[in-house]
DNA sequence: CGAAACTTTGAAAAGGATCAAACTTTGTGG
DNA sequence: CCACAAAGTTTGATCCTTTTCAAAGTTTCG
């Protein structure tokens, strides 16, 4: 059933933070979905919009981002399959900030009223969705101590132990190998930092033998090293079971 | 009736954020509260903690922050009265930073048990709370974009603006001036800056007649200008109303 | 194949951090 | 209520991480 496929990375993720039970799975699973493809950099929300809608990226990458006075952007975060990124939607009528493609992706809408009618009769779907919210804050807070104390070559490396759990759990880590489609101005986009510094962070990082990043695939090489350089802990992402991967067995 | 005066604050900060229902405050009023006073610099929470009850601010000041490997802190936020803190291990049992008091402060408490029972037996007051963690969540981009991306200078008019609106909406504002307990150690760690630089820039913003820091108050001189500086766009705390001040007039 | 996008390199500049020390305010105990 | 210690603020000087600017390589893709 291909509607079952497509919301296949979002019950991967709902499942990976809270025990979803069956019923609510499968509730969730009816919820009226439309799905549409969309190009690289192209917004899907705006900031100050009132969607009347919440988005599922069900393939590729988005991101959320803020721009400033002089044109800068800070992006707050990258969404990858089975996010919801304008999840907040639901309760924040208008938009403080812009969802956007990075790559081509699939993407899927569904109503608010939807939403909250399933929220309304399955409370144990509310929940799981109010703890995405919460985990999504959590992320932020992450964020704000890297870039408020953290150095660049700490933030980078935070950044690749992240989302090699994140792509984990929704299955798109191939060990400690997988693909990340940005360019090295969106990373400094994400982290807080130039174009350039960042080329030189990367740089390092591979003479050190920590990480290699080629052709938009970013290989951990020494994963021991990269979570001590980023000071990654994963307790915030508040992941129910170990990741797949033996990430981080005895210790 | 003393209860109802305790729980004051909160209730003028959700009557703030969304348009809560006469039922809803009087059932939130009877929740168990225990009310406590505490010393400043006193953790009330832990990074790694698994609390069992919800923290309210009645009275002072707190913050939440993350201490990163050297010792050195992220504020992440400041609570005034009204705020809950650490709504969110409602929903995530494991802490992923700390809350202490910044000054002598009342607190009030009330078990997690309680909470899910008002927001099961009362989709609305589920709902004010749920928007409170998502504005919390736009909070926090609001400042990884400051941090990110924007000045010094910037940063710290953006952080006296927001506190105007966030004070002015539990009564905590005086027009254009407010008492702000806090050391520039404390501004600096919440900004991502130093001691020292704080204090050159609250400098700077005096000789601009932007504003006066006195004797832990701040007296905001030039509104626009402040707002100008700090790139202050009220939209991401989702207030319901315009303030009582006419802060936001003729434009 | 060629244009556009992206990465890399070098050099110079700047914003902010750090260090050190003096000055001021606050709070406390005698 | 004064004296003093502790906490907080201010100043100056120097250092350093990161930015900016500019231009040369390299990939990607139509």
């Amino acid at each position: 059933m291909v509607h079952v496929l497509t919301f296949r990375p979002v019950i991967l993720r709902l499942k990976s933070i809270i025990d979803l039970a069956p019923d609510d799975e499968a509730a969730f699973e009816r919820l009226p979905m439309t799905v549409r493809e969309f190009p690289a950099d192209l917004d899907i929300v705006r900031d100050g919009d009132r969607p009347h809608q919440c988005c599922f990226v069900l393939q590729g990458l988005t991101c959320r981002y803020k721009v400033i006075a002089d044109g800068r952007r800070q992006i707050l975060a990258f969404n990858i399959p089975g996010d919801m990124p304008d999840l907040q939607s639901l309760h924040l009528d208008i938009m403080d900030h812009s969802v956007a493609t990075v790559v081509p992706s699939r993407l899927g809408f569904v109503p608010h009223a939807a939403m909250h009618e399933l929220c309304n009769s399955r409370p144990g779907v509310a929940a799981a969705l109010w703890r995405e919210t919460l985990i999504d804050g959590a992320t932020f807070r992450a964020k704000i101590t890297g870039i408020g104390r953290m150095s660049a070559r700490a933030r980078v490396a935070h950044l690749f132990c992240e989302l090699l759990l994140r792509l984990d759990v929704i299955g798109l880590a191939d060990g400690f190998r997988y693909k990340l489609p940005l360019t090295q101005t969106e990373l400094g986009d994400a982290l807080g930092l130039s174009v350039v510094h960042v080329n030189r962070i990367l740089q390092d990082l591979r003479t050190d033998e920590i990480i290699a990043v080629e052709r938009r695939t970013v290989t951990i090489l020494n994963w021991e090293q990269l979570k001590a350089v980023g000071q990654f802990d994963p307790t915030y992402l508040q992941l129910r079971a170990k990741p797949s991967v033996e990430l981080f067995g005895g210790n």
